[in-house]
DNA sequence: GCTTCAAGTTGTACTATACAACTAGAACGA
DNA sequence: TCGTTCTAGTTGTATAGTACAACTTGAAGC
């Protein structure tokens, strides 16, 4: 196999995952998509943050943010705080229950990814999660994350 | 680094290279989304199918094929022909039009990843792949390729 | 203090999707 | 052979996610 045949087959092969993980996130996790779970993510990784962080962070349209945290705050899953500084913004938290259903959905999630992969060696284990990090980690156009 | 500890690293990235490609498939290729992109190389691949076929394998709703089926017709992307021995059925085939955007915009998504790849060792670009193919290649509850 | 900038919301529109109801054609069984 | 059941596909309806544009409110800078 060349270099060029490996690029090809990279291709298509993250583009079905792709594919994929699109079709079975609201199949499988139907208590919270999959831009839900993202941002209920990035706000426990941060430890709160803006909603205009999250919509530059993830490269959305900062309504699109809106109607999404209107959603995750009636669900009881995050809370606004307004920031005394600058009354323009709210900071995003999760509540005690976001908390809880974000890791639920993670080992969820990760049991499903460890299913998969069940019966690969530890090595190759290792070397793919550090091939996808440099993959991601790589620069691109719209860089979003 | 430990088994665990790479599977919740491939959970990550994965998943993060799954919102990429779907905020940026839009972007990038607006003469195609995805799933358009994904049913036309599969019209290719196999030089013709149903789109019954397409629902099955790509775990969409009929109506939904359907739809995208008519647009795709409207696009003059493909054309159908109806199975004289089963009226039922229309096979779809890739039209030269559809035959040539999907040959662009293949170029050109793979042109990207070749980009975000420079740099890689040949044989980490095979791994790699090797390692995507095996992933996507492992059985999954709702199994869709 | 105006003017301009920034954070967020709301109105509107569009796409992708699923489910349900339907039509048309095929296959099977008594 | 003729009804029953199955299959392929379309259409009606509803929902989610998204973007863009217009707006509101508050902050910052001359």
């Amino acid at each position: 196999m060349t270099a060029e045949t490996a690029i090809e087959t990279i291709q298509r092969e993250m583009t079905i995952f792709a594919r994929r993980a699109r079709a079975s996130a609201g199949r499988m996790h139907p208590e919270l998509s999959l831009v839900s779970y993202t941002l209920l993510g990035h706000l426990e990784e941060k430890g709160g943050c803006r909603a205009t962080d999250l919509a530059a962070h993830y490269a959305l349209d900062k309504s699109t943010v809106s109607r999404q945290v209107a959603a995750l705050e009636r669900a009881g899953l995050i809370e606004r705080r307004l920031d005394p500084e600058d009354h323009r913004v709210q900071v995003l938290h999760l509540t005690e229950a976001g908390e809880e259903i974000l890791a639920q959905v993670t080992r969820s999630r990760r049991a499903a990814f460890r299913e998969r992969l069940t019966g690969w060696p530890e090595e190759d284990l290792i070397r793919f999660a550090a091939y996808l990090e440099r993959y991601n980690a790589s620069p691109s156009d719209a860089d979003s994350d």
